[in-house]
DNA sequence: AGTGGGTGCTGAAAGGTTTCAAGAGCGTCC
DNA sequence: GGACGCTCTTGAAACCTTTCAGCACCCACT
């Protein structure tokens, strides 16, 4: 995380003059002709004649004409942009949503701005604040707090919502979730069949709503087990971060040997990665003494120095299916609010099952 | 990459009725004043009396006022957005850099709005014409091609471009770099210490400057020991992903033990740790068969399979540099254009030098 | 009582685009 | 030869906010 100690060379050049903008009348009487013809050619190429359509991209191209989006968008009322407000950029997993999320907005013609709210309460709602303002066409959010009056006022002020990788009762939008409390159970079931007895809980904060569903899914496997929920030892973590994980690790591997758990389940990669590397890199061997799952089977999850089993999510699916939704939701007079649920499946490797 | 196979449960709900916005007028009405006391609530509360703001403020919490941020741009000719642009969102590099962008964009009282060209050429052009014509204050850009017209014609036309991660002698704009020549010397030079013959070069595709700039640094370390550039033998990649390293990896561990490279620099982190784990899984031994040094020192570096020798970035100051830079462009009218460059720094791990 | 200087509010103009009813030009048909 | 229909273009209104000169009012001072 930390940047590396540098003395960087500074070299100055001079500044160019500040130009100033070309608009539609420039055009106009650059290619005599109104400006309701100009726009035209902007918007509905095909009624205006090859000949003055030709003369008026003549004149845009020599003034480098550019469109004032602000103005189109205050006239027209419409946006052609779709944000995707996320929990946290650094998390591969939320990457791969808004390449899903890209892919159906570009196959729809639109652009997708990414705006991330790192966890942090007071940007996600400064975010929402501007996306609304913005009047974009719709927002798709993977909230941090899903009781935030604020993901109930866009809608019911026009800019839609989808929630992404949560599902809400709420029926003021969509949502696509995948199950994260059958997730938690396939990872603890898998545990336990492999013998396991003391099991750990590594997550929080116990605001974000997968941090709670993984982990009550983990206590009814228990549960179902025929033990009492709370054998789950739960290690509360600031956020689902690497070094937030690495600290985990710390107090893990610290606790004397016949009170230390022999499994932890992480709830995301991040944290079971940088858990890992902190327990073997203070003597403890992965999964012998310590088997570990992490959650979303992200790219790197497979090359960690032991790769690590986890529970695998629709990343890509899970975008697309968000993004279709809102731009049903957008364009579809007769669109219905719906909640999406895809269900996990648990990708099993060397972190706990050590014998290939 | 793939996304898991699933069967989505779909749960139907009614729609809600649509609403319809509240401007300034209204909130001026309901309250009893003009629009313009209105707008100064807005923009400049200090002036007005605490009782009338008082009343204008309960008016536009009961109407739900949202300002329309088109309109307030329009009229008043700036945005307080900046963008930036990436190369490739899915790399934690970038999202790094990103961070160091927020945090001086955030100290700015600005937003910032994350775009991803995905190392399309494409889309990057796409984007550009789009954050031009909405007037972001300014476009922050990992370019895919440096000599790009577009890149040149932003800033001739007012919107100003700081270029991240690669040094340009246009002196349209700023830019901020890494010394990626140094860098390349720098990982070459260690595996020529190693004793290391046969090395190889993995990377592309080649119209990326960090790519060039790499293998060039590569190739001096090479005749500064003695031997002809030639030596290197390189391994071309289509992009610089964990897949293509795999690919890569594929590629490198086919060849007879006699002829394959004893090591690989690889142009990025993501190349590295698919090469290091295709290689690993087809059974060669790392660093003993194949010594593997990276780029970047992503955080994933450090818990690969085999902790990662790496050429580390200061990721975060990168962007924060940049960021001010831009901001110094758009308020300070003595701005010259600066190009700014740090130096990097080899990290040595365990796929280098295995014994510790 | 008259003057001067604040303070707080108003009203109209301006910003660049899109939209749309209406107009111009021209060929065709009866 | 006149009416009609068609294609293409025009001009003005509208979108919502900010800006700014100016106005009304009040208080203090002479």
């Amino acid at each position: 995380m930390d940047d590396a100690e540098t003395r960087p060379e500074r070299i100055r050049r001079r500044r160019a003059p500040k130009p100033h903008a070309a608009g539609v009348k420039a055009v106009a009487a650059a290619a005599g002709v109104s400006l309701g013809t100009v726009s035209n050619v902007l918007n509905r190429p095909e009624v205006v004649s090859p000949l003055t359509r030709a003369k008026v991209e003549a004149a845009m191209a020599s003034l480098g004409f550019v469109r004032n989006e602000s103005a189109r968008q205050l006239r027209a009322g419409s946006s052609r942009i779709l944000a995707y407000l996320m929990l946290d950029a650094g998390n591969p997993f939320f990457t791969d949503v808004a390449k899903g999320v890209e892919e159906a907005a570009q196959a729809a013609g639109l652009s997708v701005f990414l705006c991330n709210s790192s966890e942090d309460a007071d940007r996600e709602a400064a975010y929402l604040d501007l996306l609304e303002q913005q009047r974009v066409q719709g927002v798709l959010i993977t909230p941090i707090d899903q009781n935030s009056s604020r993901l109930r006022k866009l809608p019911s002020r026009g800019t839609p919502i989808v929630v992404v990788d949560r599902a809400l009762d709420e029926s003021e939008h969509c949502s696509v979730a995948v199950n994260d409390v059958l997730g938690g159970e396939l990872a603890i079931s898998h545990l336990l069949e492999l013998g396991h007895e003391r099991i750990a809980y590594v997550g929080g904060p116990s605001t974000l709503g997968q941090v709670v569903d993984r982990r009550d899914g983990a206590r009814r496997a228990l549960r179902t087990a025929g033990r009492p929920a709370t054998d789950l030892i739960e290690l509360t973590t600031g956020a689902l971060t690497v070094a937030e994980g690495r600290g985990a690790g710390q107090r893990l591997a610290g606790l004397p040997a016949d009170r230390r758990p022999t499994a932890a389940f992480c709830a995301n990669d991040l944290l079971a990665l940088g858990l890992l590397q902190q327990c073997v890199s203070l003597g403890l061997r992965v999964p012998e003494d310590l088997a570990i799952v992490g959650y979303d089977d992200i790219e790197f999850a497979e090359a960690a120095a032991v790769p690590l089993t986890s529970v695998r999510q629709p990343r890509q699916l899970l975008g697309r299916t968000a993004a279709e939704l809102l731009l049903d939701e957008s364009s579809n007079p007769d669109h219905e609010h719906q909640r999406v649920t895809f269900t996990p499946e648990l990708v099993v490797r060397t972190s706990t099952r050590g014998t290939l």
